[in-house]
DNA sequence: ACACAACCTGACCAAGCGGTCAATAAAATT
DNA sequence: AATTTTATTGACCGCTTGGTCAGGTTGTGT
C-alpha cells in the first residue's frame, strides 16, 4: 500500500473526493424529496436545502432537474438488478424464489424512497426510462420467465404463468415501500418492528410458495 | 310519473343538470392529468383544456387545486370501498376472497387513474386522507381481519397472518393498475386484451387461494 | 316584463419556479 | 510565486403557476 493511497490521496483526488461526498450528498437528498413531493411537486431549492448546498451548485454538479431525476432513477434500478443474483444460482423454486422475496423485502425496507420513485415514474408513464423497460427489464424478464418455466416442466412447481408471477413477487414485495404510510397508519401509526418485517416476508413466502406448489431441491 | 320527472325537470333544475355535468366533466379530466402528472406535475390549465372549460370556471366550481384534488380521492376511495361487499357474504374464503380479487382487478382495469391518484397519494405520505386512513380504512381493514381470523378458526383456510394477506390483495390487483404502463410495455407494448386479463385474473385467485390453503363452502 | 340569483370568462397579478452568470475562492500545476 | 483549472455562490431573469375579479350572460321566480 503507497503512502498516497494510504493516507487516501491527499493532493491529487482530493477534488474527487470532494465532489463525490457533494454528489452523493445531492442524490440521497434528491430521491428523498423526489419520493415525498414527487417530480413536479419537488423544486431544486428544496433538495439544495437538504442537502447543505445552495441552490447554484447543484446546477453545477447536475445541469437540469431532469438530469439529477434520472440520475436517481438509474440508482434504483441498478439496486434492483442486483437483488435477481439470488434468483439464478438456485437449486429449485423454494430457494430462488424464497431467496429473491427476502432481498426484495429487503430492499423495500433499506430503500423506500427509491421504490417511490421508481413506481412513480412508471406510473407517470416512465417518461425517462422507458428504453431500460423495452431492453434490460424486458431482457431481464424474459431470462425469469425462461428459468421459471423450466422448473415447472421439471415438475418442481405448479403449472402457473411466469410473467404473473413475477407481476406478483413485484407488487407484493415493493407494497411494503411505496405503500409503507399506509401500513404504518394500519400498524396504529407505528413503523414496523423488525419482528413485524419478518412476519410480512414469512407470510408472503408462505402463501406464495404454496400457492406455486413448490418444491425443494431434494426431488 | 309526473310530466316534470318525465321531462326530466326541464325548467327548474336545468341549473342543476348543467351543473353537475359540468362537475363530472372536471372531475374526469382532473383524475387523468392527476394520474398522468402527479399533483404537483398537474397544472389547472391542462385540466380545464381537457375538460373543454375556461382556466377561470374552474376555479367557480373548485376554490382552489387542493379542494379539487380532494374530491377526486375521494371517489376513488368509495368505489374502492364498494368493492369490498364481495367479501361480506360469502360462505367460505374461496368465494369471499376469489369474489374480491375479481372485483379489485375489475376496478384496475376499469379505474386505472383513480387507482394511480390514491397510489400516488399515498406514496406521498397521505397529506390529503390521512384521516381517512385512520378511521373508515383501519375500521374496514379490523372487520375484514376477523372476518378472514373466522375462517382459520373454522378450518377453511391456512393459518395466514391477515393483514399481510390483505396487503398481498391490495398489491397484486393495484399493480395492474398503478404499473399497467410496466405491463404494456413487457407485453411487446400492446395493453393487455381480454385474455390477458382474465388469465391475470385466474393466476393471481389461482396462487392466493392455493397459498391460503381455501376450500369452498361445501365442507 | 322585471328583478334577482346563478353562472361564465378574459384579463390580470403576485409568487415561485428552473436555470444563468459574473465574480470570487480554493486547489492544482507550472 | 505565478498561473491555470475547478468549485462556489448571491443576484438575477424569463416564464409558468394558482388564484382573483369585474363585468357580462343566462336561467329562475314573481
Amino acid at each position: 500500500m503507497t503512502e498516497t493511497a494510504r493516507i487516501s490521496r491527499i493532493p491529487k483526488a482530493r477534488r474527487q473526493q470532494i465532489r463525490q461526498a457533494n454528489e452523493t450528498a445531492i442524490l440521497q437528498a434528491a430521491e428523498k424529496v423526489f419520493a415525498e413531493a414527487g417530480y413536479g411537486g419537488a423544486t431544486m431549492q428544496l433538495i439544495a436545502d437538504m442537502a447543505g448546498l445552495p441552490k447554484a451548485n447543484l446546477h453545477y454538479y447536475f445541469p437540469t432537474k431532469e438530469a439529477l431525476y434520472r440520475r436517481v432513477v438509474q440508482n434504483i434500478f441498478e439496486i434492483w438488478l442486483r437483488a435477481a443474483d439470488s434468483f439464478d444460482q438456485a437449486p429449485g423454486p423454494v430457494e430462488g424464489i424464497g431467496a429473491y422475496i427476502d432481498a426484495k423485502m429487503e430492499i423495500s425496507r433499506r430503500h423506500p424512497d427509491g421504490s417511490k420513485v421508481w413506481a412513480s415514474e412508471v406510473m407517470h408513464g416512465a417518461p425517462v426510462i422507458q428504453d431500460y423497460l423495452e431492453t434490460t427489464l424486458r431482457d431481464w424478464t424474459e431470462g425469469r420467465t425462461a428459468h421459471i418455466r423450466r422448473w415447472i416442466d421439471e415438475g418442481r412447481m405448479a403449472p402457473v404463468d411466469p410473467q404473473h408471477l413475477l407481476y406478483m413477487l413485484w407488487a407484493t414485495t415493493q407494497h411494503y415501500a411505496d405503500f409503507g404510510h399506509q401500513i404504518e397508519t394500519l400498524n396504529g401509526g407505528r413503523p414496523l418492528s423488525d419482528r413485524d418485517w419478518q412476519k410480512a416476508k414469512d407470510t408472503v413466502k408462505a402463501i406464495i410458495l404454496r400457492g406455486i406448489g413448490a418444491t425443494g431441491s431434494d426431488t
